[in-house]
DNA sequence: AGTGACGATTAAGTTCTTCTAAACCGTCGC
DNA sequence: GCGACGGTTTAGAAGAACTTAATCGTCACT
C-alpha cells in the first residue's frame, strides 16, 4: 500500500510554507532555520520533478501544481492528527499522576484539593515511586514502569533530575534551592545558630536521596559554599528520604538541608525556621514529564496548566526569598 | 495547524506492521532490519504513552488503541499519495527524454519508432545534451537543466556516469564494454589486424569524451589490458564526441574504441568489424534517471519498461558476445 | 527435559540524513 | 550607490536512524 510515500518531512515543510508564503516564517513555525526549509522544499521539488513555488523578489507565489496538491496534503495531515487523537482518547476520564514521595506529600498533596475544585470532572490518582534522583541524573525515564506504554491511561510524572527524558515532553517546573531548616526551638542562648560556624555545635540531619548522587554530600556542599570549612559535614543521622529528614527537623532533632519549596508551608506556619539564610542551588530540578501525545488531552492539559500556575503563584510569594538570598550572601561574607 | 505532528516515519512503520502483524515482514517491506522497525514502533508507543501491539510469543496482536487509529492513518497516507499524484498529473501527455548524443543517435533513435508503435498515445520529445561523463563521474544531476523542476513536464534522462544522482530514482540500463571497431576494409595483407600488436601499424581513433575523465586514456587502458605494451597509445586523431569517432571508423580512417551497444547495429550490418575480439569494461555505465514521483506516471512507466525490455532483448542477442569475449581473452594470451 | 530454531528486543557503533552557520546573490528602498 | 532583506548555497557539525551482534523467551522436535 504505502510502500512508496513521499518524503514526509518535506511535505510538512511545504504545507507550512504554503500557509505563510515565506521561508522565514515557515522556518520559525518549524523551529528551524530558513536554510533548512529551503533544502526540504528543494528536495520535494526534485522528488516531484516540478517546482512548487515561483520565487519572486519579495514574495513567493505557488505554482499551479503546488496549489493542486495542497488540499490533499492538509487533509492527509489532518487524518494523521485525528488518528493520534483517536488512540489517545480511549483512555480519558481519570488522570494518573506519579511523583517522588517528598514532592507528592509536601508540595502536591496539600494543593490537590484546589485542582479538584477547579476541575471536578477529572478523577485524579496520585502515586509516588522511589524518591531517588534518576540514575546518574540523566538517564531516560523509560525503565519507569509508571510511564510504561502497556498501561493505557492519561499519565503524567514528575521527576527530580537533570531533565533528560528522550522521547517525552519535558517541562521544568521548579529549580529549587536548598536551605537549612530546623525547629524554632532548636537554637538557645547556649547554642546559638546564627552563622554557619554555629552549625558545628548542632546536629546535621542528612537526606541520602540527595547525597547518593553527588560527589559531595549536601551538607558538605552547603558548608563549603557558606565558607564554614572547619566543620565535619558527615556526622549526624541519615535518612533515606527527604520526608523523613524534614520530619526529624520538625521534631527538633537537628538541622536539615531541605529543598525550599518543600518546606515553604512549614516555614510560613512557624513550624520550621531558616536559621541561616544562605541557599545553594540544587544541581537537579523538578520536571514534568509526559508522552507527547498526552499533552493535548484535556485532562492532562488542565493539570499541566494548573501546576504551572501554582508554581508561578509560589514564585510570586517567594520573590521575598530572592531578597533573603542576597542577604544570605552578605552574611556569608561576614560569616567567613 | 499541523505544527505538532506525530513522528511520521514511525507511523509508516506502524501501518506496515499492522498489515503484516510481524516485525520481520514489515522490515522487509520497508527495506530495513527488524531492529529498526522495533525501535520505530517503540518510539511511537513512547510518543503516545500507550502500547500498540501485544507481543505474544509467536504472533502479534493489536491493542484496541492500535486498531482504533489504523484506519485514519491509512486514510492520511492515502491522501498524501493522492496529493503527489495530483501534482504530477498536471503534466501528462508528452514525454521528454534527454540522453547523451551518442546514445541518442546510435542506440535510442533507431528504436524509437518501435516505442511509438507500441504507445501511439504518447508524444515523445527527444533531446540530447553534452556527451560528457558527469563531472568526476559521480556528481549530482542537479545542475542538469533538463531535470530542473522549473520546467514542469514528464521527463526522463539517460546519463553515462557512476550512477550517483541523489534524490532521483536511478536504474542502471547498460554496463557497456569497449571494443575496437574499424571498417572491414582497413586490414590488408600488408597491414594485418588480428592481434593487439598489429595495432602499432594502424591509426588509433580517440574519443575524448571517455579519455577526459580517466587517469588512463581509453586506448592506453585497452592496450595494457590486452597485453600490447609497446604501442604508443596517444597518437592518432581525437574527437570530442563518440559519434564522430565511430563515424571516422566507418569511414575507414582507423580503429576506434567504442561502446559495444552503440555499434552493435553497424557490426551486424557489416559496416564495422571487430578486428580483435577483446573487450574492456567501461568504468561508467548508462543510467536511467528520473524524479521519484515521475516513476508512476503512465507515460513514464511505459517508456521505462519498454527501454528495459529493449535492453533485455539486446542482451539475449549479445549472449553470443559473451562467448566472443571469452574467445578474446584466449586471443589475448596468444597475442602476448 | 534438553536443544535448536525463530522472532523480537536491546545496546553499541556507524552511517547517513538533516540542520546550522556563514557566506553569497539578487532585489528593493533609501 | 549602498544597506537591508529574504532566499539560496556550501561545508561542517549535530543528531537521528540503521545495522550488527548479542540476548531473551517461547515453541517444536528429539
Amino acid at each position: 500500500m504505502s510502500y512508496r510515500l513521499p518524503p514526509l518531512a518535506a511535505l510538512r515543510a511545504f504545507e507550512s510554507e504554503a500557509r505563510h508564503l515565506s521561508f522565514k516564517k515557515a522556518a520559525e513555525e518549524l523551529n528551524v532555520t530558513p536554510a533548512a526549509v529551503s533544502q526540504q522544499i528543494k528536495a520535494l521539488e526534485t522528488y516531484l520533478g516540478l517546482s512548487l513555488f515561483r520565487r519572486l523578489t519579495r514574495a513567493l507565489e505557488m505554482t499551479a501544481q503546488g496549489r493542486a496538491m495542497l488540499p490533499k496534503i492538509r487533509e492527509g495531515f489532518e487524518c494523521l492528527a485525528v488518528a493520534i487523537e483517536t488512540a489517545a482518547k480511549t483512555c480519558d476520564g481519570v488522570l494518573n499522576i506519579n511523583a517522588p514521595p517528598s514532592f507528592a506529600s509536601r508540595w502536591l498533596l496539600p494543593r490537590l484539593p484546589g485542582f479538584a475544585v477547579a476541575h471536578p470532572e477529572i478523577e485524579v490518582r496520585l502515586s509516588s515511586s522511589a524518591d531517588t534522583v534518576d540514575r546518574r541524573g540523566e538517564t531516560s525515564v523509560s525503565e519507569d514502569e509508571f510511564l510504561d506504554p502497556r498501561s493505557a491511561a492519561n499519565k503524567v510524572v514528575i521527576r527530580y533530575g537533570k531533565g533528560h527524558y528522550p522521547g517525552y515532553r519535558v517541562e521544568q517546573i521548579l529549580a529549587p534551592e536548598r536551605i537549612p531548616v530546623c525547629s524554632p526551638l532548636l537554637a538557645t542562648p547556649q547554642r546559638p545558630l546564627a552563622k554557619p560556624a554555629d552549625l558545628g555545635r548542632h546536629v546535621l540531619i542528612h537526606d541520602e536521596t540527595i547525597d547518593a548522587e553527588e560527589h559531595l554530600s549536601g551538607w558538605a556542599q552547603w558548608l563549603s559554599s557558606a565558607g564554614a570549612g572547619g566543620i565535619d559535614a558527615e556526622r549526624g543521622p541519615r535518612f533515606s528520604n527527604a520526608v523523613l529528614a524534614v520530619e526529624a527537623a520538625l521534631n527538633g532533632q537537628g538541622v536539615a538541608l531541605a529543598l525550599r519549596p518543600l518546606v515553604a508551608a512549614d516555614i510560613a506556619a512557624g513550624r520550621l525556621i531558616v536559621p541561616i539564610d544562605f541557599a545553594v542551588p540544587s544541581p537537579y530540578a523538578y520536571y514534568l514529564v509526559l508522552p507527547e501525545a498526552m499533552a493535548r488531552r484535556p485532562s492532562v492539559a488542565a493539570f499541566c496548566s494548573w501546576l504551572i500556575d501554582e508554581i508561578a503563584r509560589d514564585d510570586r510569594q517567594t520573590t521575598v526569598g530572592a531578597g533573603v538570598k542576597a542577604d544570605g550572601i552578605s552574611r556569608r561574607r561576614t560569616g567567613v
